[in-house]
DNA sequence: TCCATAAAGTGAGTATACTCATTGATTGTC
DNA sequence: GACAATCAATGAGTATACTCACTTTATGGA
């Protein structure tokens, strides 16, 4: 395969097509004022009551500090509840209000249809094909690499010094 | 098709698939500290020399906001030279430095073997497919939104003409 | 019990990635 | 030539999305 061309890289379409699908999600649910990750946090924690946020980062794939942030917000927001954890008390358990669970409700159809509207420029058969693909993608990436969700330590301890303006 | 859990709707899919490119990309170009959209960029404007910014916003596939900040890193490393506008005062003209070339040259082999990292987990055939969809996708979605994309030939074009109702 | 190790949350730092508003320059039209 | 619409760049504001380092707490083995 060719890759000569910006275009052609696949990691190049997998951004765009990230770009369009967050754009489409928010179009959609710009009523609920409701964010992706905000969604599938949520959604998350209606599925698990009572979790803590090292384990409801991995369901969501989200790294600790950035679900952090999110959470934060939503807790501003009084859409979730938090407290220290009993049993461990490094940890702060969290659920999701019941204010929250009722947008969850509204957010339904909506989030299906943005769903439907991303997939839309593909025939129904390559829709399949489709999220296949890209479900083998992610699974068997993340067993082997050391995405967010599995929080594999690096093999190769050895670090280069940082320098300035890296990530 | 189902999208009740998480796991199984698109959006989710994408933004996992695109975090694992991100993930693999860096780990392959960590040597040269290069990030997917500053490697996008330069490559852009090797490819369009003496580009202004909103076009250059274009041809990244990013609005002219987040190029602003990507250029500015870049300008601060010395990989991007940018002057003033010559025919227009308000833009200002953009070239990749020989510095920038060179690691442009480095980073070739490298970035081919993320991509092909990327796809590594499906077969050849699926490979294809998975890019022809992926470009299927993202060519009629941004065709029909109003993605950041807005394709317009920058190099030989020289004004568009404009369209009075249009937006 | 002591202690090395690890895990949970957090803060700092950096880099996307958008919206909206503003400022200054340009252009088509009258 | 004046003017309205538009456009280029930029700044403020918000939300991801990571790494690294640090503190506090937990845990397992000597």
């Amino acid at each position: 395969m060719r890759y000569d061309d910006l275009y052609a890289k696949p990691g190049h379409l997998i951004r765009r097509c990230q770009q369009i699908a967050v754009s489409i999600f928010t179009d959609e649910c710009r009523d609920l004022d409701l964010t992706p990750i905000q969604y599938a946090v949520l959604l998350a924690l209606k599925l698990h009551p009572d979790i803590d946020q090292a384990t409801l980062a991995a369901l969501a794939a989200l790294d600790r500090s950035t679900l952090g942030d999110v959470v934060r917000r939503l807790q501003r927001r009084r859409l979730i509840d938090r407290r220290p954890g009993e049993h461990d008390r490094r940890s702060k358990v969290l659920r999701a209000t019941p204010a929250a669970l009722r947008l969850l409700d509204r957010a339904e159809a909506t989030v299906r249809r943005a769903q439907e509207r991303i997939l839309d420029p593909l025939a129904p058969a390559e829709r399949r094909t489709f999220v296949r693909l890209l479900s083998k993608l992610v699974d068997i990436n993340n067993a082997l690499s050391r995405a967010p969700m599995t929080v594999r330590a690096p093999s190769d301890k050895v670090r280069r010094p940082r320098r300035k303006g890296a990530r």
